[in-house]
DNA sequence: TTTGCATGCGCATAGAAATGCAAGTCCCTT
DNA sequence: AAGGGACTTGCATTTCTATGCGCATGCAAA
């Protein structure tokens, strides 16, 4: 099987991009929208991804979960505060620590929350620091590794 | 068919009812659930009322558009803040992390710290999200196990 | 009463979504 | 470098949901 496992994270952004401008009334559909952009997929996975971002059928059309109940922060909320970020280092196999300038942890934090990465279990955050907590290494080394091109990405710009 | 049109507005309030404090997974699981209650139905007329009334199934389970969203009171200190818990989530062999609504985090893991449990280490606690510690797998399993139950039953009270 | 129209429902089935299983990859540990 | 575990995916199939069609009933007008 040729199982590239390179767009997962890409895939389902453009799964809640997709679900945000068009109109997806079935799995079938999504897998043709998704083959048109370059993704190639099955139902199955379709169907995964789905649940995974917590999308929702409703009257036979597919919405985001958020869409539903308010707030509707895409990545860009995160990517203004990624600019904070002055640092990112693993403690032990599931935690990270994230620090900030004094003050707007609590910001970051919060962005990275809304965000709705599947690898991010939770976060707490203090004054100028704050601690991302990830279901395993696996994980955890995605998180850091999406972080820190975020932060490079927002100190560039 | 002895098709009683009297009663599908009766039916369909049972429905909504069911709906907040049963678990229903699927159709046909509803159809039973209403014939215990004298309701003769089939899963086509099933369909048909949840759609009608907007309920929406959610990682397998159904529920209705307006409940999402919304809480009750309970008795002892930790019960009555179970009610705020979102989820609960392991993040790695020693942590738990609890997400609440923005702001009670702290009240939350206040009330479990109070509460005395063995396995409990400690907590910090964040604006929406607080980190339990125990003291390894066996304990932490523990915790995520009675904590699933007092949600449940908050939530169901 | 009879005729017509609208509605609610069940049956059968088309249509859609979820999932057990096995295969292929990536990474981490030894 | 080898071995093992954790993931991800596709395929095949099961499970679940939506709906076309026709019957039965209720209501209103003729």
């Amino acid at each position: 099987m040729p199982g590239k496992m390179e767009s997962w994270q890409q895939r389902r952004a453009a799964i809640e991009e997709l679900l945000r401008h068009e109109e997806v009334h079935s799995q079938a559909e999504l897998v043709e929208l998704l083959t048109e952009r370059g993704f190639s997929v099955t139902q199955s996975s379709a169907s995964r991804d789905l649940q995974e971002i917590g999308a929702v059928r409703v009257n036979g059309r597919y919405v985001t979960g958020d869409a539903l109940g308010g707030a509707a922060p895409s990545s860009s909320e995160l990517e203004e505060a990624a600019v904070f970020v002055k640092g990112v280092v693993a403690a032990g196999p599931y935690l990270l620590v994230v620090k900030t300038p004094p003050g707007i942890a609590a910001l970051v934090a919060l962005a990275l929350d809304r965000a709705g990465w599947p690898e991010v279990v939770g976060t707490v955050a203090g004054d100028d620091t704050f601690i991302v907590a990830t279901a395993g290494r696996r994980q955890q080394a995605r998180v850091e590794a999406k972080l820190a091109t975020l932060v490079r990405e927002a100190v560039h710009a």
